[in-house]
DNA sequence: TTGTAGGCGTTATCAT
DNA sequence: ATGATAACGCCTACAA
């Protein structure tokens, strides 16, 4: 007695009573479709008795588009990409359009492997993060010849839509407020920087701060670590035991700089009297503790649903600027003060 | 001279000087696909050869799969499904499925909304957090025939798949630890328990524990709030004020309690010498304050990877237990102690 | 406004 | 082992 299989438009318009064209036009959720009134409630009904699916892979066959948008993001469980791809999956599903995710730990090949994947499934458009890809993931984003959008980081050679900030000027700006307080010696908690354009350029931003006032940074004062608060507890304490004497930290993200404000608190160096600390990114944690942490504000849910809008707006044939650069201004919270003695 | 449009299968054949159709079992993955070996060594250097990528709507279509999983997660910022997400990925990834996701605010609508939605994407299998959902959201699972996973919850009623836990156990153990350690004011800054089972049941499982050594938990002591730590500062200073005289507080998960942390030291009381906190879930977070936190371990990544396992063997026909429960163990740290004066 | 019919790119069945 | 060819379910000119 029971159906054998799901009823498909066939069924929805012989049910109505009309030919499969006018079903598939009264039942077309955009375009008015002309189909007189009548027959657009008389073929619904029938839909909705029957139960009627419309099935995704033939509607995508024939219009060549599955409403799907595809990104490949690094671990979606650190803080700011979890936040980005649920301002994006927002901002899509108000638009209709489905999340395609992919996450990677920062690995290439996978990135590429995901790319690819996402292409194929018929992604109508996609998502990445940074620029850091194999020429590989370029070439398979050129030949797919779907929109893409790299969000983040900045061109600095103005060939891709991106949306995102300089993390460099941002880097340069937090190194400066605590040159300006008067601090010399200062040591850095890295992101790993392979293969992660975002961590590269906020170590370099140290660096061009420093040596813009004629200071060096010593290789014994960088250390890179995964971003996670474990290793920038651990990281603090290598650093005081290869090379102590400094007085504030600039680390890769908020959470390297929460486990070296931790580390600090389990030692009994006070923040900020006797360490000032800086972080990146602005998680929520940062605001969240008894001791704010000064960092730089990296809207990523603006950034998710930046990206999401620009890609909408390029699929319904509307001109976007290349580039979106978000404001990433730094927060100043109680993690840095004037070193001791000044 | 450029090719009109993408190559398909028809051109890699010609190109290879074959039939479609043995094209097509040369370049399919599974399958030997009785082709001879040289054979589909030309067929697949003509498909490099003109960049070839199979159409995946068109492959849908003849298929009836995706090769795609759809997932209808609650906020994916919230840590712990961003770790079920990224698990839940990975693991999918491995088996060459990619992840359809759709996050929304705890808001049924929506959640039936992107369920439907992910089944006219196609998805080969679904899955969803909790067990509360709308009548409609049930009936379009089982319309849609199409294997489906709860998680996070089990299901008492034993109808359908599910990997995940009893938060009420795990509550109740969390409470009882408390009352072991001697205390008997307990206040809970619970989550909002309005359409989450989890919240819910952990909010019961503290009455219970309660209500089994002959106390009660008097309404003016429970404060349900949105999962954040500003909202579980704000919660710890709202009971301190309706209700002061508790010693402990249980907390609907980690960000609360780590809130409430906060606000303590900002306040001068001393964790845990002046007041017990308990959490849920076992974020990073809770291990890497200086005051480790006392939180039920839930095992968000492990319960992401095994929905996806167990949905891909069922998509495999391999039968698979209706139930997985996953251990969820209370792990002692640094803020539950004994009141004072004990 | 409605119906007819061709096409979308693969896979799968059935011969050969 | 390989080749025709019929689905797969929907959309969309084009015709009526």
């Amino acid at each position: 007695m029971e159906p054998r299989s799901h009823p498909r438009l066939a069924d929805v318009a012989r049910s109505a009573g009309v030919s499969i064209a006018t079903a598939s036009r009264a039942l077309s959720f955009f375009e008015p479709g002309q189909v007189s009134d009548e027959t657009r409630e008389r073929v619904r009904q029938a839909a909705v008795m029957l139960g009627y699916v419309p099935h995704g892979a033939a509607r995508a066959l024939a219009t060549r588009q599955t409403r799907t948008i595809g990104a490949v993001f690094p671990p979606v469980d650190n803080p700011v990409f979890a936040s980005g791809t649920h301002a994006l999956a927002q901002e899509l599903a108000a638009a209709g359009y489905t999340l395609l995710l992919a996450s990677h730990d920062y690995d290439l090949q996978s990135e590429l492997a995901a790319t690819r994947a996402l292409i194929e499934r018929g992604a109508d458009a996609l998502v990445l993060v940074g620029l850091v890809h194999l020429p590989e993931t370029y070439a398979a984003l050129a030949r797919s010849g779907l929109p893409y959008e790299f969000t983040w980081s900045l061109d600095a050679s103005g060939q891709h839509h991106c949306v995102g900030l300089s993390h460099r000027s941002a880097s340069i700006g937090a190194t400066q407020h605590l040159l300006d307080l008067g601090h010399s010696e200062i040591a850095v908690i890295a992101g790993q920087t392979k293969n992660n354009d975002r961590a590269l350029e906020r170590l370099s931003g140290v660096r061009d701060a420093l040596s813009a006032r004629g200071l060096r940074l010593p290789a014994a004062r960088v250390i890179e670590a995964p971003f996670s608060i474990a290793e920038g507890r651990r990281a603090l304490a290598q650093l005081l035991e290869q090379a102590p004497g400094f007085t504030a930290v600039v680390a890769g993200n908020d959470l390297l700089a929460i486990g070296a404000a931790v580390e600090c608190r389990s030692r009994g160096i006070t923040v900020p009297a006797e360490m000032s600390l800086v972080g990146f990114d602005d998680i929520d944690l940062a605001d969240a503790l008894d001791i704010g942490l000064t960092t730089v504000h990296v809207p990523s849910a603006q950034i998710g649903r930046e990206g999401g809008r620009r890609l909408l707006r390029r699929l319904r044939g509307e001109s976007v600027a290349r580039e979106l650069e978000v404001e990433a201004p730094l927060v100043l919270r109680d993690s840095t003060a004037s070193p001791r003695g000044r």
